[in-house]
Parts: C-alpha cells; structure tokens; sequence
DNA sequence: ACCATAATTGAAAATGGTTATCATTTACAA
DNA sequence: TTGTAAATGATAACCATTTTCAATTATGGT
C-alpha cells in the first residue's frame, strides 16, 4: 500500500541507500522542507506531532542522523545545547544570516550584514576545500563571541 | 573596563569585578594561558589537577562561566556535545584556523588556508557589527558542514 | 593581626539534550 | 501473500553541564 505518490523525490534517494521510505521520515522531510529556520530537533518532533501524534522524539532524533549521513540536511550547534537542522542546499530558506553570540546571557543576535561581500569568499574557500580536503561541503556557520551591549558594562 | 596586558594582572581585573582571586582562579587561568589549543572543561580540568589535585570539576565549570562573562575568554561549540575555551585576543594561540565537520563521522578536519583573504572580511565586519549592535566581540568561529571523504559514498 | 561575613569551593544530586535497548510493528522484495 | 530485515516508539541509559548546600576561604573594616 505504498502511496508515497506524489512525494517528493525523497522516495527513491532513500531506496538509493537501501532504506525504506517511511511515514515519520515523510513527515519529517515536510517539516523541513516548508520552514524558514533551522529547527531543533525538539520543534520538529512537535510540528510533525501536530498531525501525526504517534511520532516518537526518538525517531526524530534518528531520522536526522540518518538524513545528515546522507547529506540531505545540516546538523548546526551555534551553542546553547540543542543541535539544529536545516535542509542542505535549499536556497528557498530564511535569508542568509550568521550570529552575533553573547557569552555572558548566551542571546544570539542573527543579522544580515555582509552577505555578499561574504559569498564570494565563502565560495572560493569551499571550492578550495573540498578539493584538498576530498569533502563534500553542504552548508557553513559562522559565529561571532563576545558581550552583548546589555552585558558589555557588568559582570 | 579593566584591561589586562600579559599573564598576572588578572587580580586586579578580578577585584574590578568585586570577585575574588583564589588558587583555582589563578591555576585555570594558567593552563588557558600556556596552552596552543582550545581546550574542553574537562581537559582543563586534568591539567590543573596535575598540580592542583583538590581542584573540582565544578569550580573549573564556574570559574570559565565568570571568565567568559568578563570577557577574559571565548566559549566556543565546535558541534561535538563539549564547549571550548582559549583566552581572547590571544595572539600566542594556534596558528588560526577553522573546521571541516562531518555530518556522518563526526570527524573534524582544522584546516588553516585563506587566513589572509579571510582576515580583512572578518575585521571589517567585527568593526561593522561591533558598532550596529553594540556588540563587543572578543573571537569567530568558523565552521564548514558536509561529508568527509570517507563518509561521502558510504551511508 | 583579628573578625565578620559574604564569596568561593567541592561533593553529590539534579538537569536536559541525545543515544542505546528491546519488544513490537511495518515496508517491500520474492 | 508472506518472510524478514528495517524501522518504530516507550523506556532507560548516557554524559556534559548546573544546581544544591554545607564547609572553607579571601578580603575589608576594626
């Protein structure tokens, strides 16, 4: 009773790795394909638990691994414990944006800035990477430390 | 802001704060200062013991807590469950570099090409952001997302 | 130097995100 | 349709980090 038609090509990208196409993994797949941010694993354990209440975080958890092993996504930590994912390469997604990270009340600033100034680096440096490194690069971060402007003057 | 030229004056910084400088302090502050890498809690935590061995787990946690609160160190998250620590604006640290992560393995390739093309776009936008935020940065971080070369055909 | 006292410490317990275990269910090839 | 290996989900385990709390210690005022 496969009725996965209509999905997205995720279908045979699975099979292609002799795993099986299953609901949850469907479920998940949407989320991230129809958000703007990068989401925790919690989040997305919560959006798909929306309309499919018998997800288990567990097998959230275990079809993110599964899907940044096969490069369909990014598994970032920008730093406050919780790992988070964003499909890999998708340019539908949130504007690009790095952070601006406090080390003293932990905010995270995201802006916007630089962006293009930014690419053509980023692009030459991935080029050059993954050619000497033999890596396959899906996605960056960058992060900035420091004290915010409401933790710069106390402790 | 009090400032702090080289390795002692940090008891003076410390008064400025109203805190206390006391042998844990002191004894962490000595192994962030005579280390090339950043180092996880728990390694700072073995060399200290070496010479310290009543020193606890949970002070070194709290002294780097206070630490990166005052500005004195960067907290970093690399992407592997553990932060990382070094002092700010050090320029006796490694040799720059950034990271290649793999989303499969884990594995973590630094990798030190482009430090100079990089350098101008990162203090140009360190000075940017620093004056549109009210931001005070003391380090980056910078990280590349994807598959490792051993993990790239394998799932 | 001596107190007073608030800051600091360290052992132990708690926390929270993530992973492992395992019995049950499910996808899918034959 | 069925056999079987993959996948699921509830539960327990894991592990880095925090919290708790009684004991210790640094420092300003005396």
């Amino acid at each position: 009773m496969p009725r996965f038609a209509g999905l997205p090509p995720w279908g045979g990208m699975f099979r292609g790795y002799g795993r099986r196409i299953t609901v949850p993994r469907q479920k998940i797949l949407s989320v991230l394909n129809s958000t703007d941010k990068h989401l925790t694993a919690e989040e997305i354990y919560f959006k798909v638990y929306q309309e499919y209440p018998t997800i288990g975080l567990t097998t959230v958890y275990r079809t993110l691994e599964l899907l940044a092993k096969m490069g369909v996504i990014n598994k970032f930590d920008i730093g406050d414990g919780k790992a988070r994912f964003e499909l890999a390469g998708d340019d539908k997604k949130e504007k690009h944006h790095h952070h601006l990270i406090c080390n003293s009340c932990h905010r995270i600033i995201d802006y916007h800035e630089f962006a293009d100034e930014e690419k053509d680096l980023i692009e030459k440096t991935e080029k050059a990477l993954s050619k000497t490194y033999d890596f396959k690069i899906h996605g960056h971060l960058i992060n900035f430390y420091g004290l915010c402007k409401y933790c710069a003057m106390k402790v």
